[in-house]
DNA sequence: CGCACCGTTGATTAAACTCAACCTATGTGG
DNA sequence: CCACATAGGTTGAGTTTAATCAACGGTGCG
């Protein structure tokens, strides 16, 4: 962990990406800025892995991470990513259980670590702090149920086309048209739950009917009607 | 809307199940008492529908609800079931979306009903009370994570097999040892994302290799070391 | 250079879905 | 009271989807 950096503010940084902070009064939020403590951490690295007890919870500043279970005979499942503006390790640190699930950085990051307490501290204060918490929580809870819903009833090929929609959404893109996210095949095959060589086949089945371009790892999605189409929602 | 019964006081209610209020104070209990309005639903009838605005949440004080979302041409995919000292309809009126899922009532239930706007006038005067809604939600969001490592990476044996220890453990099992839901082969099929011809010819299997036993929609598990280790649990 | 990781393609296999038929119990209306 | 409709349950056959297995090429790195 390196500490030769300009620490973010807490102040800009919620200006920045209206984080879960910004119902803090001024005075808590620069409590917030005095507690806690911030870490640049490399592409590749691992946060923490399933089952550890983590400390409190890291705000994102600059990178993004990949959120991911450890399922039957070590498969990768990945849950989500984050980026800046966003938090993760508050569902362990609220439930007071180890974590359940991995972290890793996928492009070198900027964090900002919060300690249990501190933030127990910030929640019985500030109410309205909680309910901003409580809502990214149902926030996720909503997408978590819907995501269920599509594993149990989409084809691969349905789930695929609605991941690269969600990709383009979430990442957005870069001046040629590329969705801002480097991920493998196997990292795709890992979201939406299938093989490796699944995904490929029907990335370039996508290629050849016109729907996508590919630059190595860089997507473009050329026929967004098509797509979502064949993503089936609406 | 049946109101000829005895309305269920919130005090009792929350001594016998622990609900989400258990940390209310006395006073903030009387008034949930006050405002909540409680009916009687029967058996089959809807409570409400993906899509609808709905007002507030409900507590349940007797039966067992069906909550589910409706995917790719109509198919039902169950999320959760609730039943005594559960809150559903939380994450919409905390979002201030429409619902995202439909509820039936599965057995004839007493459900208590609050207004967002006195549930929100707890969640800003008692700060623990917002936590303690944020840790069910957190317990939910966990839940749902792991549901979607499993049906993206086990098989439908796994699943089933999977399941059927969780109802066990969920409703737990009468006198002569069988599971206390009676859902359809078609819901089974539709907890665990797969046909309903699928959960009928596994059940059959099962039963034949001396793993359960079937009483009509009762099943009792026999061979609870093998299903475990069917269902790849640890 | 040689190893490791990633991406790709082809062939084969297996899991699960779909379709169809039929049975039973239950309830409804004439 | 019977005839019929409806919903749920079961079984078999055939098909489809996607997983698995295997081989191979490219790239980057110590």
């Amino acid at each position: 962990m390196n500490k030769n950096f300009d620490e973010p503010l807490c102040v800009q940084c919620n200006q920045d990406f209206k984080t879960i902070f910004h119902k803090l009064t001024p005075e808590q939020l620069e409590y917030l800025n005095n507690v806690k403590s911030c870490t640049v951490v490399k592409k590749g690295r691992i946060l923490y892995e399933e089952g550890n007890r983590i400390s409190g919870i890291f705000c994102i500043n600059k990178g993004i991470l990949k959120v991911y279970k450890t399922g039957v005979e070590g498969k990768e499942q990945i849950i989500k990513f984050a980026k800046p503006g966003e938090v993760i390790g508050y569902r362990s640190v609220i439930n007071g259980e180890p974590a359940c699930t991995s972290v890793k950085i996928l492009e070198d990051a900027v964090l900002c670590h919060i300690n249990s307490q501190d933030l127990y501290h910030l929640l019985k204060e500030n109410a309205e702090f909680g309910i901003e918490l409580l809502q990214i929580a149902c926030k996720e809870l909503g997408e978590a149920n819907n995501y269920i819903t599509d594993i149990a009833q989409k084809s691969v090929r349905e789930r695929l086309a609605e991941i690269l929609l969600h990709l383009k959404d979430e990442f957005g893109i870069n001046e040629e048209g590329l969705i801002n996210i480097s991920l493998t095949r196997e990292e795709l095959a890992n979201i939406i739950g299938t093989a490796t060589e699944s995904v490929i086949r029907l990335l370039s089945e996508f290629k050849t009917e016109g729907l996508i371009e590919l630059q190595g790892r860089k997507i473009k999605l050329i026929d967004l009607n098509k797509i979502k189409k064949i993503s089936n929602v609406f």
